[in-house]
DNA sequence: TAATAAAGTTAGATTAATCTAACAAATAAA
DNA sequence: TTTATTTGTTAGATTAATCTAACTTTATTA
């Protein structure tokens, strides 16, 4: 049985890694990203791999093993789980979900994660647009671009939100904008790099770092892969 | 904010207290209890102390303060939201949810509890009869008694169970007993103090001890107080 | 009431998770 | 290729929660 933290710890190295095209991570950027100091960090670093759930030699990178992977992606789901049920039963908005799923996602009942997935009818998704692994670890991933990719001219669909802070997911509904929105790209100031969209009718103009931060799916793009293109990604 | 540990400290400290016709409460009586040693809880009780939560002196008994019972039943009343939640919303069965809950307790979040209490259309009572304390912390109580104290000839309905252990629960299940059922009290041996019932038309015998932990209100009953009279426990 | 038993306390140790401060290795820059 | 910077490690300390073993106080009983 694995504590509080080292669950903690172990997402973090999963999300890292998957968030960034899965780069090798190091120990202070895994210190930084939870908000600790690099030596405790390399203690429990230490102590993971004794367990073995991460592959770590001193002054190397880490990775999980199959393990550590295993269970970093049973933590995430049960996150995200609980995020749509925050969301789609208890009327949470969007920015409010993460902080209480952090607590939640530590509840230990693997009859209660089988509950719960049923009770909300087995989602894909959650209210970020994340995607919620399935009971056998599978993850179901679209080709998603940011917005900034997007030609000028061009139409897609918002799927999910690259930050989820509060902050900004309270800023992208002053905005107008959700997930499933349909957003039309009409021009592209070269000068500040502002974005002039168009969303249910509604016109207006974001900034760079901003359509950044948006995940959507379109066809005839001029940038990126092509999206639509849901495929999934087993655990290696 | 309190750690976790000190939430079970205090709510076993009311429950003890509460289930016993509000006794006072002995170092090792909490230490058995919590299924600790007696110096742990003695440490903790210090602790507790320093923080205002409990009144205690060295080698006498313990009380909680006014703040301390406050947080007690708040913990109480999640536990039994969660219970809630989980027998009715997600078919877990009434001899399941205690461990569950017992996780689910200490998620910090006022927001959540609000909204799962909504959910749950206000519930007073958990899977096992127990009293859901409201927002305020009130409870309501019923004049219950147990079926062992059932006079011969009387009927009687069962509002709650005394003992909660899942064996005792499953037990309850086999012998076609559940919590709103109709109990006819038909004869006692006074060999064995087997009382013979009947419940949806079918008889059965249950065991002096078994008796005891099933607690029901009836009306026209030789002992023990006027049932089906609830008011309700304003903390004091 | 004196002996015994029960209840409660203290001292010292352990484990998990964290920190600071000092140090070492690897990488990047000059 | 030295030097400087970044990255990572170690040693020693702290806090919360727990334990064992020894000790003290209170309560019971003979
Ligand atoms: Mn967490
Ligand atoms: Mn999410
Ligand atoms: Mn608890
Ligand atoms: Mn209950």
């Amino acid at each position: 049985m694995l504590t509080y933290t080292e669950e903690n710890y172990l997402k973090a190295l999963f999300k890292i890694s998957f968030d960034n095209d899965n780069e090798e991570v190091g120990t202070n950027e895994l210190a930084t990203y939870l908000a600790v100091k690099p030596a405790t960090a390399n203690d429990m670093l230490k102590k993971l791999k004794d367990k073995g759930l991460v592959d770590y030699e001193k002054y190397g990178k880490i990775t999980l093993t199959k393990t550590g992977k295993k269970f970093a992606i049973d933590v995430l789901r049960k996150h995200r789980l609980w995020e749509t049920f925050l969301f789609e039963k208890l009327d949470f908005s969007w920015d409010e979900v993460h902080e209480v799923a952090e607590q939640l996602e530590h509840i230990q009942s693997q009859k209660l994660v089988d509950k719960l997935d049923k009770f909300l009818n087995y989602p894909e998704f959650d209210p970020h647009g994340d995607t919620i692994p399935n009971k056998k670890g599978e993850m179901k991933v679209q080709f998603k671009k940011t917005l900034s990719e997007v030609a000028v001219g061009s139409s897609c669909k918002m799927v999910a939100v690259k930050d989820n802070s509060s902050s900004f997911l309270q800023y992208v509904v002053k905005v107008g904008l959700g997930i499933n929105n349909e957003i039309k790209v009409l021009s592209k100031q070269e000068y500040d790099k502002l974005t002039d969209i168009e969303v249910n009718g509604v016109k207006s103009s974001v900034s760079q770092k901003f359509a950044e931060n948006i995940f959507v799916v379109c066809k005839n793009c001029a940038v990126g892969k092509p999206c639509s293109e849901p495929s999934v990604c087993e655990i290696k």
